[in-house]
RNA sequence: GGAGCCGUGGUGUAGCCUGGUAAACAUGCCGGCCUGUCAAGCCGGAGAUCGCGGGUUCAAAUCCCGUCGGCUCCGCCA
């Protein structure tokens, strides 16, 4: 390296004009006129425009002809003032230009792939193959500060809060409930896994034992489970936890965090204290334990009226102690045939059995089935969901909670495919209250609906062993713009709730020693009360880049089947390796 | 585990439903001209056998089956 550099190219600007500065970057782009060739130079920073002069630069004129896309070079020059016809107010240093005294060139490119530019249009396996080029694109630099600065604006924040982060082992051992784990063979002790952590859960909770009183950790954690648009099966968490602590204590703590991130880093005001809905709420109105409220079409009940109506679909559900709930499309009515049956398939697909639909007119109710409806209950199912002419209402009828859920993913899908959701919001809400257990039943059994550590709400603890199903937890999620970025609890702290617990979850006393002893010991020796919460940062940080995928928050992610494009993982080992881990692979699997 | 969409020069698309002459367009790339461009311009050129495998047919990018890969969703993800 001859030229060392003194200038970022996104730095310079009029207030440089006549200094002698040496930048270094990526070629953008050539414009070749022949006697005079215009180079802009791209760094992290920005671009700046650099001209080589046939006339000036004789020397090295031939070799600047060479020059394309995404050579490295230096450039050491005088910043001059562009003349007044020449300035490109597109830039941010279109104002300047580099007139060249020297270059040097630090490596040549193949052509690239796709253009190093935002608003790409390139299939995403072509991006994940050459991450390196994809990372180069100005939005994903952004991304990667994003990243970088939430980080640092957290770390700061709770240190200054008092937590300590703390590092927890990555090699960890595997534990029942939850997510599939990733294991990792020990070639030590044969026949014996490590698994990479889930969450951090255990050992954070140690450390409230341990008297660190207040902790967190940005980590990574590690879910083997299929992906989603907003999953991987590695991500990273804020992970948190307090002592002495009860929820709303939490909850403050995190509002402040959030609204300090958004204030530091997006320059943003949060309204806090965030809202706050029971589960039983959220589902009632919304049908989603993560509601999106930036829209209305609140869901309803009908019930009553469906139990009084002549429809025996209706009739039927509500006799079966189910429920008919309705949601209201405004501007629905004028919805095809064809569409109101692809959303009864889409119902359908979701596993309910089908789709009733009104459409409200000027004098009239629209629907196959209004004919089993006096005009009176037709006004009522009218003015309950607020109906006015040109709109369609909407019903399922099932079991309650299977109508709701259904009735919740069609009023997501139809806002979205309406485009009734704004864009421009930061909508954060609080959702508490939920359930301890769900029922499971693939394995019949109960099952913790957050984890098993979490403490039941006080006033539920009586109800436990009778009516498991309506114990409700000290649980709480934080949701933002209908994406669920973090969850929590208060914890259990001592021995004999939480063998009750392990014990209602079908976990006989030696299994709950042999999988947790170290926990339930630990809660002998003084535990302290409390409790914590773990973002997903990686979900935070695509919707604070109002991103829709969290693929473009993480530097190098997993695709859709959990491959790596860019390394090939996972890939086969070598015999050798397998044996020195004491594993050997079922026939049908390839042998490397 | 299941469903849907996608796979055509380097890149993005058209063609596919209604099989049939040199697979079209844009951009990029290469060469030439050009001293004020910034999506530079003008002229010329190269470049894909249509993800892969099999089948139907006189004939397949096009129809059928399978498979691989990407994306989205359901299940799953305490």
């Amino acid at each position: 390296m001859r030229l060392k550099r003194t200038f970022h190219c996104g730095k310079l600007d009029k207030n440089y004009i006549g200094n002698r500065v040496v930048v270094a970057g990526w070629v953008q782009g050539r414009r070749d006129h022949g006697g005079l060739i215009f180079i802009d130079l791209r760094d992290r920073y920005g671009i700046i425009q650099v001209v080589f002069d046939q006339q000036k630069n004789a020397d090295f004129f031939s070799q600047a002809e060479k020059l394309r896309a995404e050579y490295v070079i230096a450039v050491a020059g005088q910043v001059v003032a562009r003349s007044e016809e020449t300035v490109n107010p597109k830039l941010p240093t279109g104002e300047i230009e580099i007139t060249t005294e020297d270059m040097e060139v630090f490596s040549t490119s193949r052509t690239p792939p796709f253009y190093i530019e935002d608003q790409l249009d390139t299939d995403e396996n072509i991006r994940l193959s050459y991450r390196y080029l994809d990372l180069r694109r100005p939005e994903m630099q952004r991304s990667l500060e994003l990243r970088h600065r939430v980080s640092l604006a957290t770390r700061e924040y709770l240190d200054a809060a008092g937590f300590w982060e703390i590092e927890t082992p990555f090699l960890t051992r595997s534990t029942p409930e939850g997510a599939r784990d990733y294991l990792v063979p020990s070639r030590t002790a044969p026949g014996n896994f490590f698994a990479l952590p889930q969450s951090p859960q255990l050992f954070k909770q140690l450390l409230m034992v341990s008297g660190v009183d207040r902790y967190f950790q940005i980590v990574r954690c590690f879910r083997d489970e299929d992906l989603r648009a907003d999953r991987q099966p590695e991500f990273t968490q804020i992970d948190m936890e307090m002592s002495f602590c009860d929820r709303r204590d939490i909850m403050e703590e995190v509002e402040n965090l959030v609204c300090s991130l958004f204030a530091r880093v997006l320059g943003k005001k949060l309204h806090s204290p965030f809202p706050v809905l029971t589960y039983a709420e959220a589902m009632e109105r919304y049908g989603s334990d993560r509601p999106d409220r930036r829209f209305g079409m609140e869901l309803k009940d009908i019930s009553d009226i469906a139990a009084r109506c002549g429809f025996n679909v209706f009739k039927k559900v509500v006799e079966r102690n189910g429920a008919v709930k309705g949601l209201l499309v405004q501007e629905g009515g004028s919805f095809s045939r064809k569409e109101l049956d692809d959303l009864t398939a889409l119902v359908q697909s979701w596993g309910t059995g089908g789709l009733a639909w009104m459409i409200v007119t000027e004098d009239e109710v629209k629907s196959p089935i209004s004919k089993f409806f006096t005009s009176e209950q037709l006004a009522d199912l009218s003015r309950r969901l607020e109906g006015k002419p040109g709109d369609v209402l909407l019903f399922v009828a099932d079991k309650k909670e299977l109508a709701l859920k259904v009735l919740g993913q069609l009023r997501l899908h139809l806002a979205h495919k309406l485009g009734r959701i704004p864009g421009d919001v930061d909508d954060f809400l609080w959702v508490v209250d939920f359930p301890l257990f769900v029922y499971d039943d693939e394995e019949e059994r109960f099952a913790a609906n957050h984890h098993p550590f979490t403490a039941p709400l006080p006033e539920d603890l009586t109800m436990l062993e009778d009516s498991p199903l309506k114990a409700r937890s000290q649980a709480y999620d934080l949701v933002y713009n209908g994406i669920e970025v973090a969850g929590g609890s208060i914890r259990i702290h001592d021995r004999a709730t939480q063998e009750r617990i392990f014990g209602l979850l079908q976990m006989t006393p030696e299994e709950a020693v042999e999988k947790f002893g170290f926990l339930l010991q630990a809660f002998e020796y003084g535990a302290p009360p409390h409790g914590g919460i773990a973002f997903g940062l990686d979900r935070l940080l695509m919707l604070m880049a109002g991103d829709t995928s969290i693929r473009n928050v993480i530097p190098f992610p997993k695709t859709a089947s959990g491959n790596c494009l860019l390394t090939g993982a996972p890939a086969p080992v070598t015999p050798a390796q397998l044996r020195e881990l004491h594993i050997s692979l079922c026939k049908n699997e390839k042998q490397p």
